[in-house]
DNA sequence: GGTTTGGTGTTGGCAAAGCAACAGAGGAGC
DNA sequence: GCTCCTCTGTTGCTTTGCCAACACCAAACC
């Protein structure tokens, strides 16, 4: 019934029409987001805007909130790939370019973010949390050292959360120094942790 | 079956994904005339670049000389609502603006018109005295004075003619004088006919 | 000559988007 | 309290777009 349990198949084909409806849905509320802000936005705006349906844009997300997380892991993820070019292992290079993306990408929420709209915060930070989890998941799966082992989920939760946690604390502000230095600092700390 | 014998019913409606679909079809077509012209341009290029199968261009379109058509008419029209913003009736005026429509039209030909593209030229102005006929047609019907007469058919085709002539006259340059004062001489000659 | 190659135009079956209507949940105004 | 209004999700049915073929044609290419 629903596009989306089609596109939830393991086939990597995808109709081009659900590609692009979800390109104007996701166009049409970041445009309208610029303009006015979340509060407020109904979906009728939403469907408007895009020129779709309204009962087009519930066969895509269930509501207004799965939209908005999907929209912002979307802008995560693309902002992990600019610092991630090519890279498919797990390493140092790639931890310190997760640490930066997160400082980089909260830092920026803290100025774009209106007054109003600051309850949707927390949304956005559980998003770059999970987007984190992840990428550090799927790394761990496919690393020949640490492939089968059960503690992959728990090393993920807590390496995601002290990336996030890391970057959470630059974007606040009140750090010293440059951005690299507190990410190699941050990074020794994540690496090492307390048996350092 | 076809999109377009639905949308030629008498009823105003027309289904959004029709709009959207001619939109996409016809915003392709231009950016890639372009990008590299007229000659060599396949269906499929203009169907990819659009984001739409092979098969839909053919439900709204028989071919690429009928979106040539289209294309062409669409931008004159277009031309022609922005020198007559909300005229209904028929006077000296929207004669005149025509004729300042159609050799502004045809003068940018000249200079848009790449060389290997000059065999397209025919069908562009083809489709210009068509406008001016079709519109010439519609304001004759609507007048009171003239309505019911059988010789409208005629009347529009001689006029749109002679505008398209003044207008492809212009185009070709040589003409002394400003745009204006020719569009006022042409405009004489059309109204005042061989009897002035 | 024969044979690929690539574009054209068409068809039938199927998936996605549109539409109109519905019940339900608030919120504003009286 | 009450009504009016708007937005939310949801549903059945219709329309449009997608796909994978197909036959045909013309220009390479060998």
């Amino acid at each position: 019934m629903s596009v989306k349990e089609i596109s939830g198949q393991v086939s990597g084909r995808v109709d081009p029409r659900v590609v692009r409806t979800r390109e104007l849905i996701v166009r049409a509320f970041n445009e309208l987001v610029a303009e006015k802000g979340h509060t407020g936005l109904t979906v009728s705006e939403i469907a408007g805007r895009a020129t779709i349906n309204r009962a087009t844009f519930y066969a895509h997300f269930a509501d207004q909130y799965e939209l908005f997380d999907y929209v912002v892991s979307e802008a995560f993820r693309e902002e992990l790939r600019r610092r991630l070019p090519a890279s498919s292992g797990l390493g140092e290079e790639e931890l310190r370019a997760m640490v930066l993306a997160a400082c980089d990408y909260l830092s920026g929420l803290n100025t774009a973010c209106s007054r109003t709209d600051r309850q949707f915060k927390p949304l956005i930070e559980a998003r770059v949390q999970a987007e984190l989890y992840e990428l550090l998941l799927r790394w761990i799966w496919a690393s020949p050292v640490n492939a089968r082992s059960a503690d992959a989920e728990i090393t993920a939760t807590v390496v995601s959360w002290a990336i996030f946690g890391a970057g959470l604390r630059w974007s606040q502000g009140g750090e010293p120094g440059s951005l690299e230095e507190y990410a190699d600092r941050a990074l020794s700390a994540i690496v090492g942790g307390l048996g350092s």
